[in-house]
DNA sequence: GTAATAGTGTCTATCAGACACTATGGT
DNA sequence: ACCATAGTGTCTGATAGACACTATTAC
């Protein structure tokens, strides 16, 4: 499937133009916490005659566009926009797939992210959006079989996230900008998997300056909870050791 | 600078070939230890008219080659052979830099791995390495200016392997195949740049079931030392807490 | 013996885990 | 008063840091 073209320039030995490129996209792994689960968005790939995978779900993603994007970070953030209306979450660069099998028509590389946002308040009901859904992750897997490489994808998105939630504040970008320190406790638990001890959580919370308290309090039908926010929502903050002292798995 | 080019395949509504796309390259920092100093290997970039940044120092690397690699990890494989002659070191991705800035060019993607590989023996002569040359790191920086966003990616790469061995193994690669437990401390101390606890660093290592003795002692004009291999050469190995509980940086 | 490096033991500080305890709102 | 959740205090265990100590070779 080699490319006819006119050459077009001419550069000392090599001819810019004449090297065969692979194909540039983008995929984003955002990840959200509905109903105490960690849930990630899928969209459904355009079923049209020729197109790979035609219906299936897969990751958002889709080409670099050079002429809209500046980036590989700017082309995430687009494609992260386009399907939540989300603008500043948390983004981090997962990694690079490249190959000659993983898309049918050539060789091909993907740049994946994934996103952290808060917990939708309104559906995915936005033009775009028909087929965009949100599935829960059971047992580090979604209940659907993905196009392409994407399940590969996911998974090490989600290695990714879970490894660097024992030492990190990540957490706390799927939590809207206040909430209590047992809202964020219960963040590290869903994403973790396993519960957490509250005192140790708390002394290692509030010992490692991450969160300051707001002047407001949360009521319900028990004792109020003190609410707090980022000190730095920009950058997030690493703890001088895991969790627990167990293994790392990456 | 738009590519003019004949239309030979059209899909769907989606032209492959008429999606103008990026270039791929790949990019390989290696690093050994020479004289207990950390060194990088760079490269002259061709001075022909029309290169960019001719005659100056760079990352080895180049485009990813359609034809010849299947993936990015053998792409990255086959230039550090071309380089070095070293077949398996320890190689990983540390991430992906695209834009439309970095190359005067074009947009370009790069894809960057560093490697490790025990200190060469021989010097690098190789017909295609007349103008490559291992550098010192000194304060995180080569002595010289580096071509593209070359210093950038090193930067990126130095802070990946300094986060990283404060809980891995990652320094056995930097040494031959049988080395004492005093080897690798100094691979550790050179590699973070300051002295480790000989007493805890021995523990943390043999409990860790990182390394196994092989039944051979090294002489000197002092105690002989007990050398050991690699339990898993394969894999590394994650330590269930870092060297000193200090923040990370990445 | 001396020099030099290999390898061990002992004490301490730090922090996570466990778990019991107190605090404070709604009903 | 009772429930539910917020928030604290205390003890223990694991391990890194410091540092002194012993061991074994060449000379």
């Amino acid at each position: 499937m080699k490319q006819k073209q006119t050459i077009t320039q001419t550069v000392s030995g090599i001819n810019l133009q004449a090297i065969e490129r692979p194909l540039s996209t983008v995929d984003v792994v955002i990840f959200t916490v509905i109903e105490e689960l960690l849930h990630v968005l899928l969209v459904t790939r355009p079923s049209e005659a020729g197109e790979p995978f035609p219906g299936m779900w897969a990751l958002p993603g889709g080409f670099v566009d050079v002429q809209k994007d500046v980036d590989l970070e700017s082309c995430a953030l687009r494609k992260l926009l386009q399907k939540t209306g989300v603008k500043t979450p948390y983004l981090e660069q997962v990694g690079s797939w490249g190959g000659n099998k993983r898309d049918p028509r050539c060789w091909s590389v993907t740049h994946v992210y994934f996103a952290l946002i808060p917990t939708p308040t309104q559906n995915l009901q936005g033009a775009h959006n028909l087929n965009a859904a949100w599935f829960p992750l059971e047992d580090h897997r979604v209940s659907v079989k993905l196009a392409f490489d994407h399940a590969k994808l996911l998974e090490a998105a989600i290695q990714r996230l879970r490894n660097k939630v024992e030492y990190t504040s990540l957490p706390a970008y799927l939590l809207p900008e206040e909430f209590t320190l047992s809202d964020l406790q219960r963040m590290y638990e869903v994403v973790l998997e396993r519960p957490l001890e509250k005192s140790a959580f708390r002394t290692r919370v509030l010992s490692a300056d991450l969160v300051e308290p707001v002047d407001k309090i949360r009521g319900g039908p028990n004792r109020p909870a003190q609410l707090y926010r980022l000190t730095q929502p920009q950058g997030i903050v690493y703890f001088p050791r895991t969790f627990s002292p167990r293994k790392m798995i990456e």
